[in-house]
DNA sequence: CTGAAAGCGCTTACAG
DNA sequence: CTGAAAGCGCTTACAG
C-alpha cells in the first residue's frame, strides 16, 4: 500500500466505469477510443470521484519532467524577473513549466540548488552564476542540459548567451567625455560576477581611447552598496559614476541626494541593466540597457536545442546601449 | 526500456558493486549497512558511473515531492519575491524546495497554474490570487493544501494570510489630515484584488473620521498604470495622493515631475508595500509597510501545519505601519 | 478497438 | 545484516 492521501488513481476510476485502466488513460489523454459510450463513462466516473491524475507518476513513465530549471542569484534584483519573464514565456509556449530558485548571491548555495534541479528538470538555466569556474566545469559533466547566461569560462565548452557589456560601456564613456567629463568612477559589482569583469575590461579601453581617467571602487550588486561606497569615489574627485547595475546607481542617487549634491548638475551617473523603475527616476536614470525578456528567451531556446540533441555547445552575445535619461549632463568645470 | 538517456541506474550501480540493489539504496541513503567494504565498493560504483539518482522516481515512490508550489500575479512587482523569500527561508530549512509560477496578472493563467502545480507539489501558496470566488471554491475542494495570501472570501473555508491594510490607512489619512490636507486622491489597484478593496474601506472609514474628503480613481498595479493615471486625480483638485502600492506612487512621483510639480512641496504622495527602493527615491517614499518576508513565512508555516493535518483553515493577519520618509508634507493653502 | 501485462527507477517491508 | 521481491500510478507496446 503506498497511495498517501488515499487519492483515486486511474485504477478507480476503471473499475467505477466498468473499463481497463488502459481505457482510462486512453480518454484522458485524448487517445483514439471510438466507443464514445465508453469515453463517457470515463468522464463521469473521473469527475465523481474528483480523480486528478497522479503528475509525479506521469513524469516518472514518460522519463522526463517537461520543466526547466532556472537558478538566479537574487530575485529582489529586477533584472532577473525580466529574464525570468522571457524564459517563461519560451517555455510555456511549449506546454513545459518553470522552477525557479533563488541562490541568494551564494555561490555554494547555487551549487547545491543546481544539484537539486537537476534531478527534477530536463534542462536548466543558470542566470549569471558566481560558483567558480571548476565547479562550474563538474556541473557540466554531470550531463543535464545546462544553458548558463551572463558568464562565460575560458576553454569550458558551456551554452551560453552573454550581454556584451563593452558597446555599451563605450558609448557611455563616450556619452560622458562628450559631456566633458575626464575623471570617471565605476563602482564595481560582485568580484565573482563575470559580467562585472566584462564592463571594467570595456571602461579601460573605453577610457583609454576617450582620454579619461577611470576610478574603480568595489560596491556590490545592491542599492545598499551602492549607497555605502559612493563617498570614496566622491573623495577622488570624480564627475561622472558609472555603476554595476541600475540598483547599485540607485544606491549612488540617494547618497548623492542626502549629501546636498544634485544630479546630473554636480555629479553625473550612470546605470546598467535598465531596469523597469529607471525610466521613473528623478532624474530618469541614464543607463545600459539589455535585452533581459530576450536574453531569457534566447537561453530557453538554446536549451530547446540542446535537450533536442541537435546542438553543440555554443556562445552567443547580446548587444547592450546606452539610453540617455536625464541623470547625465555636463561637466562641472572643477570638482 | 525506458531509461532515456542511457543514465545509470541503481540497477548498475548494483551490479559494478557486486551488491544487491537494496544495498546500493540503503548506502546512497545513509540507511544501516554495516560490512564497510559494501559501502565503499558501493560508493566508488556510484561515483565511476557518475550515478545521479532519478529524483522523480523516488517521489514517485515516496508518494510526495517536498515541494511547495508559489502563484504570484507578477514577479517584477518587487512585493512578490520579498514574500517569496520569506516563504523560500522557511521552506528550505526544511529541506523542501520551491517552485514558482508567474500568472502575469490573469486569472485564467492564475487558474491553470494551480491545477498545473497542484500534481507537482505537496501544498501551494497562492499570492494574492486574482481569479474569482468560485474558481478558488473548486480549487479548495480539489483537496491540496493551499494557503491564501492577501486575500479572504466570506464564506469559503480557507487557509489566508493577509494583511491588515486599514491600520497603515488610517494611519496615512491622519497623517495627511494632521499636515492640513483636506482632499485626498486614491490611485486603485486592479479591480480583482482583495487588498484593493480593503484599502478602499479603510480610506472611506478613515476619510469620514477625520473629515477629509477622498476621490478614487481606478489606476492598477504598475507604474505606467499610476503615471497614467494620476492627472484625473489632479484634476479634482486633491492635495495628496495614495496610491495602492509603492509602483503605482513612482509612476505618479513621475508624472507629477513632469508636470513641474515638486513632491512634497505642491503634492503629497504617498505609496503601499514599502519595496525595497522606495527608501531610496527622490524624495523618499512615505509608504505603507508590510512585513514582506513575514508574510511569506507564515503563510508557510500554515502550509506545513495543513499538511501535518493538525489544523483547521485559519485567517491571519498582518498589520501594516505607515512609514514616514520625505515624499509628504503640509498641504499647500490653495491647490 | 479494447484489455492484460510489462515496466519506468526507486525504496522498503519481508525472508533468509 | 543483506538480498529477492513487491509495488508506487501511470502509459504503451503487445495480444486478442
Amino acid at each position: 500500500m503506498n497511495n498517501h492521501g488515499g487519492r483515486p488513481t486511474v485504477f478507480d476510476v476503471a473499475r467505477s466505469a466498468q473499463v481497463s485502466i488502459a481505457t482510462v488513460s486512453r480518454v484522458l489523454n485524448g487517445r483514439t477510443v471510438t466507443d464514445q459510450t465508453l469515453v463517457a463513462r470515463v468522464r463521469r466516473a473521473a469527475n465523481e470521484l474528483g480523480y486528478r491524475p497522479n503528475m509525479v507518476a506521469r513524469d516518472f513513465r514518460h522519463g522526463g519532467t517537461r520543466t526547466v530549471g532556472v537558478v538566479i542569484p537574487d530575485l529582489a534584483n529586477p533584472f532577473f524577473p525580466e529574464v525570468v519573464k522571457g524564459i517563461a514565456h519560451d517555455v510555456t509556449a511549449d506546454d513545459r513549466r518553470l522552477l525557479i530558485a533563488d541562490s541568494g548571491e551564494s555561490p555554494d548555495e547555487e551549487l547545491r540548488l543546481v544539484g537539486e534541479l537537476s534531478g527534477r528538470c530536463d534542462g536548466i538555466v543558470l542566470c549569471s552564476p558566481r560558483m567558480p569556474a571548476e565547479n562550474l566545469e563538474s556541473v557540466a559533466r554531470w550531463g543535464i542540459p545546462l544553458v548558463c547566461t551572463n558568464r562565460e569560462v575560458a576553454g569550458l565548452p558551456l551554452c551560453t548567451i552573454g550581454i556584451d557589456s563593452a558597446i555599451g560601456m563605450v558609448q557611455a564613456v563616450e556619452h560622458l567625455a562628450g559631456l566633458g567629463h575626464r575623471h570617471i568612477g565605476y563602482l564595481a559589482g560582485p568580484p565573482s560576477s563575470w559580467s562585472d569583469g566584462e564592463r571594467r575590461a570595456g571602461l579601460d579601453e573605453a577610457a583609454r581611447t576617450h582620454g579619461v581617467r577611470a576610478s574603480i571602487e568595489v560596491a556590490g550588486a545592491t542599492s545598499d552598496d551602492g549607497h555605502r561606497v559612493l563617498p570614496e569615489l566622491l573623495r577622488r574627485n570624480v564627475t561622472a559614476v558609472l555603476a554595476f547595475n541600475d540598483l547599485v546607481a540607485l544606491g549612488a542617487l540617494a547618497r548623492l541626494r542626502e549629501l546636498g549634491l544634485s544630479v546630473p548638475a554636480d555629479v553625473s551617473v550612470v546605470g546598467f541593466d535598465d531596469i523597469p523603475v529607471a525610466a521613473f527616476l528623478g532624474p530618469p536614470l541614464t543607463t545600459v540597457a539589455v535585452a533581459k525578456a530576450e536574453l531569457g528567451r534566447r537561453a530557453s531556446e538554446m536549451l530547446r536545442r540542446l535537450t533536442a540533441g541537435d546542438a553543440d555547445q555554443q556562445q552567443e552575445r547580446l548587444p547592450s546601449t546606452l539610453v540617455v535619461r536625464g541623470s547625465t549632463g555636463p561637466a562641472v568645470p572643477d570638482a
